[in-house]
DNA sequence: CGCGGAGACCTTTTT
DNA sequence: GGTCTCCGCG
């Protein structure tokens, strides 16, 4: 498709007040955004009073990447305000952050870093007690989903975990204390992120960003949680120039307290145009009619007429397949296959329900030499040696960073949890000693055997703290100094490991600043994923494997959606009550929209749980699909596999 | 108080 | 298969 469609156009050219477009998969929604955004600026629009903003990472990058196509002028585009609610707060956060009580400087908690705070809190303040406190894990999720759902505590865990309700007033303490914690060491955490921008907005709303934003554009509107939404209406009280895109059938957040909701809300709150866009533009209709058919069994879907502008293509397969070793060999050969017919990689994904479906497929695609890029998988910034050595660069950027400062001052021998503890808390006390350890109250509390360990400590954070130093610097002096023993020490992959390290290095010569860095990485880096195959690089030719949650706004002519098994998906957490089915539902409509041409869909019978081998049934989303839509086929060998399976049950043998 | 080993426990999806 | 927790030794 080059140009717009009329339906399209009209909305590009809907100049003033709110707008609600409600669009079906593969109808080219961020398509009307980008261009929107390209009109708009073409009639004068100044770039910087333009806001562009979406829920995830992928769909920020791919909004951003299609208005560059749009729209000539690089400044005109770096002009533009885009990116995640995530980033955006971020953003406006660092230069309010003292309004809120804390420094410019603050640090971002991730998922990990925030459980180790919660740790924290609960090791100071919930004496050990007779009875099992829930893991730090348990009670940070808890906190988050109450904050995502916008309930207090207290009805976050009447509602969804009566069993805890016996810890009611020692959860609530904690949370005071999670708080606290928070604001002591400079930090936020993801939900404080928004909370805080949030009330800014509320409470000073002559800030720069509110004033300025005069057209505000949503993506994925249908992923917005009440937080958010309510950050988007505050944004647009002003100027009232909000248009929201989103598509119900595609809400696929409501795990995380997103509320399809807010779409239907938007009409009574705003008031405005509601249009429509209902032409498919991606997918084939033999793709359509199987995404129609498995969403019609979503009794809380709102009817959508989705029809495609395509001709009539190949059927969407089906094939049933043993385990995933044999799903893995079967996706790779008709990978080779299609690339014969020359359809370059790129043009062909992977999609599953979680990361661990991925690992087989991956080593047989290393096997066999298919270069591949992984979107979601194994969290690259998220390990262990990375995360080490990140640490020193987050207490030269804010000192104040307690959970950086424990993991830097634990990896000296001799040094556990209780003396780094003990260590940080006079270093905190002595704020003006800031940066220097090598100082007599600190070294007092050193332990003997750690002695000269925290001398090179000492050497190695001045060296970062000196005017000038890149944060690849930073990275390559940490490695080649202080870290290097210790991670051949500890390691047994020492040598991969380090080459890990230097590609961070790497990565971060695009940032000049701490500041900048540390953000990407806290942000966008931790679902960055390094590409395994080494050479990719550049534009050279790869598969892309990815969750079916990051493929949201994605499509390739070739899709394979793996793990079609009763208990993978839908998750057997799923199951219950009929809302997480329906959602999980929609999340099979996702990954199947995502597909232009050809459509494989696989189907194992025995899959892994708890470390054992299960047979399980077909997932109910291919089942309940009718006969015409796919063409059923086994894979070779298996026509016997199912009696042969269950007499290896009853033996309980481990295959 | 650090540290290593043994055992329990869970392993959805994202910022 | 990997992480988190607990326990006992030095």
């Amino acid at each position: 498709m080059t140009s717009l469609n009329p339906s399209q156009q009209q909305i590009v050219e809907h100049m003033e007040g709110p707008a609600l477009v409600i669009a079906g998969a593969g109808s080219g929604k961020t398509r009307v955004i980008t261009h929107r955004v390209a009109h708009l600026i073409e009639k004068g629009i100044p770039p910087s009073s333009i806001m562009m903003v979406t829920f995830t990472n992928k769909s920020a990058e791919e909004m951003l990447r299609r208005a560059e196509g749009l729209i000539a002028k690089r400044e005109q585009i770096n002009q533009i305000v885009s990116g995640t609610f995530h980033s955006l707060a971020n953003r406006f956060l660092r230069r309010y952050a003292p309004l809120v009580g804390h420094e410019h400087n603050f640090s971002i908690l991730d998922e990990e870093d925030s459980r180790d705070v919660v740790r924290a809190a609960i090791a100071e303040c919930i004496s050990k007690s007779e009875r099992k406190f829930p893991t730090a894990a348990v009670v940070r999720n808890l906190f988050s989903m109450a904050f995502n759902k916008n309930v207090p505590i207290a009805q976050q865990v009447e509602k969804e975990s009566p069993w805890l309700m016996d810890f009611l007033g020692e959860l609530e303490a904690l949370h005071t204390a999670y708080g606290k914690k928070k604001r002591e060491n400079n930090a936020m955490d993801f939900d404080d992120l928004l909370a805080n921008w949030h009330l800014l907005l509320t409470t000073k709303p002559d800030l720069e960003l509110a004033g300025r934003i005069r057209f505000i554009m949503v993506d994925e509107y249908q992923d917005t949680n009440s937080v958010q939404a309510e950050i988007v209406e505050l944004l647009a009280r002003q100027h009232r120039n909000l248009m929201v895109v989103g598509d119900d059938a595609q809400s696929i957040y409501g795990w995380r307290g997103a509320n399809f909701a807010n779409i239907l809300r938007f009409p009574d709150r705003f008031g405005g145009e509601v249009y429509r866009l209902e032409e498919n533009y991606r997918s084939t209709p033999n793709i359509l009619a199987l995404a129609n058919c498995s969403i019609n069994n979503n009794t809380a879907q709102f009817v959508k007429n989705l029809y495609s502008v395509k001709p009539e293509m190949e059927i969407p397969r089906v094939v049933h397949v043993y385990d995933q070793q044999q799903e893995a060999d079967l996706v790779t050969d008709q990978i080779l296959y299609y690339a014969d017919q020359d359809i370059p990689l790129r043009h062909m994904g992977v999609l599953y329900r979680n990361h661990m479906q991925s690992a087989v497929l991956q080593l047989r695609l290393t096997e066999r030499g298919i270069p591949f890029m992984v979107r979601s998988g194994i969290k690259f910034f998220e390990q262990a040696h990375i995360k080490d050595v990140v640490a020193f660069l987050k207490v030269v950027f804010n000192p104040l960073d307690e959970i950086a400062w424990l993991r830097i001052l634990k990896m000296l021998p001799g040094i556990g949890n209780t003396t780094a503890q003990r260590i940080f808390r006079i270093f905190r006390e002595q704020q003006a000693v800031r940066l220097s350890p090598d100082n007599e109250a600190l070294t007092k509390a050193v332990p003997a055997k750690a002695r000269e360990d925290w001398l090179r400590l000492a050497e190695t954070l001045k060296a970062l703290i000196r005017e000038g130093v890149t944060p690849t610097e930073m990275i390559d002096t940490v490695r080649q100094g202080f870290y290097h023993d210790r991670l051949y020490s500890s390691f047994d992959n020492a040598g991969e490991r380090e080459a890990e390290l230097k590609y961070l290095g790497e990565f971060a010569q695009k940032y000049r600043s701490l500041e900048r860095f540390l953000g990407q990485l806290a942000l966008v880096g931790s679902t960055v994923v390094r590409d395994y195959d080494e050479e990719t690089q550049g534009d050279e030719d790869y598969l892309t494997l990815t969750t079916i949650h990051q493929a949201k706004g994605l499509e390739w002519d070739v899709v394979f959606l793996l793990g079609l098994a009763e208990g993978q998906f839908p998750h057997a957490r799923c199951l219950e009550p009929p809302e997480r089915l329906e959602e999980e539902r929609r999340l099979f409509y996702v990954g199947v929209t995502r597909c232009k041409r050809y459509l494989e869909i696989y189907v194992p019978l025995v899959t892994f749980h708890n470390g054992m081998s299960e047979i399980c049934r077909a997932s109910r989303f291919v089942e309940e699909l009718p006969e015409h839509v796919v063409e059923v086929t086994k894979a070779v060998g298996l026509e016997n596999l199912q009696s042969r399976v269950s007499r290896r049950r009853e033996l309980s043998v481990d295959f």
